[in-house]
DNA sequence: AGATGCAAATTGGTTGACCATTGAGGGCAA
DNA sequence: TTGCCCTCAATGGTCAACCAATTTGCATCT
């Protein structure tokens, strides 16, 4: 199957003269000039879409990806989350989540453009109103990314997408999506609140001690009962 | 599409229990368990099945790989520190180095092993004796990746492996291997005896601020003049 | 002539039926 | 009793029709 279609479409890729971001003939066309059947270039699709190499919209038509950089990035960082979630426990996450996102909160009051703040602001409330466990675990990744893209630092950026990637695998897996979301008094709203007014402030000492102290609640809370 | 069902899928099966080998439910019976459809599945198949992840046989079922972590091991970290080697600069690894390498000082003055501390001064011994920088260097990486490693965290002493990677491909690329190596009273050798040293008397705070000082030395050695 | 709105065409995405392969179980002959 | 063959159920693979999103072209209005 893609064993035959998949490195076909590759050489048709590279060969085709098309340049980042060119648009790919239609599927029906194609499958049609490679001789294989919709579904099977499809199949082969759906791994280079993966790969990044490919961006499909409907309606629109394939396209190759423009950031190819980009690509290989997402391949190697997301099948290393995987691999690490396999052999880290939560307090190791937990660990790691404390070495490195005190620095990054200290790093992000220096470096946080407006938007980036603005976004912060949004994703605390939008906190707030969670309704399941599920969709607070989403806004609460952003956040802590965000905060990670803040620091202007693309590796330390990098470095902690691995660990937020981990801990959403071996934390928050636990959860059903069906569950209640937090209530009005959970901890981590005024935490959040804190550590934000500290990037506002371009306090970076301080963002780094209620970032720390965010997340020694949160370790506090996981050792004694389920996930805070 | 594969925005939703990827990453529930992959979370499924690290929490599923199931070893090298083992067969995964039938497409119909886990598309339902999933709540997606089962073209959805089948298309989130294809991607871990092009990972290496999973291998599928008309009649028989889908099977986790057997070499599951050579798989994903060579295909994650390793892409990861190619890519991001393309988008950081020595000072940006640098700052890594500072975020992370003093915590995982802190760290193996609690965990590292008598065989650790052993390797560490032989490794330190070596050093001396280097005869080009290419030797050095890898010496070097060796030396700062088992304090990693005795850290005793897994996901931490991988987020070294990834900083140090990008560190030789930024820093390092640019020594030939025939230029003669450091001198005998290059400042790194004093350092890595006062990390050693308190590393052995179980001093992490020492530990972590001789490691401070040392990546800190050789920042500033870096911004004045040729790696140190 | 330019702008707007709507229908049709184009494009990728989904679905249910059907196809191809495999393995287990039962029946029959030696 | 054992071995072979056939049937059927289970499993992944494919197909054609249809659905959803977007773009294009044409008619109408200002």
């Amino acid at each position: 199957m893609q064993e035959k279609v998949l490195p076909r479409l590759r050489n048709w890729i590279s060969g085709s003269g098309l340049a980042k971001g060119d648009r790919l003939p239609p599927e029906r066309t194609l499958c049609t000039t490679l001789g294989v059947s919709r579904a099977e270039l499809r199949n082969a699709y759906l791994v280079l879409e993966a790969e990044g190499i490919l961006e499909r919209h409907v309606g629109r038509g394939t396209f190759l990806s423009r950031s190819l950089r980009a690509a290989r990035g997402s391949n190697g960082i997301e099948g290393a989350i995987s691999e690490l979630a396999e052999s880290t426990g939560p307090v190791d996450a937990m660990t790691a989540r404390l070495v490195l996102e005190p620095e990054l909160a200290n790093l992000a009051a220096l470096h946080a453009t407006p938007l980036q703040l603005r976004e912060l602001r949004r994703l605390a409330s939008a906190m707030r109103e969670a309704t399941s466990w599920s969709a607070y675990e989403e806004l609460d990744s952003e956040f802590h990314e965000t905060i990670a893209a803040a620091s202007g630092n693309t590796l330390l950026q990098a470095l902690h997408r691995m660990v937020n990637g981990v801990r959403v695998i071996v934390v928050w897996r636990r959860l059903k999506s069906t569950e209640r979301g937090p209530g009005a008094d959970y901890h981590s709203f005024d935490e959040h609140d804190a550590i934000l007014a500290a990037l506002e402030s371009r306090d970076g000492p301080a963002a780094s001690a209620a970032m720390r102290q965010h997340l020694q609640g949160t370790l506090a809370a996981m050792t004694a009962a389920p996930p805070a």
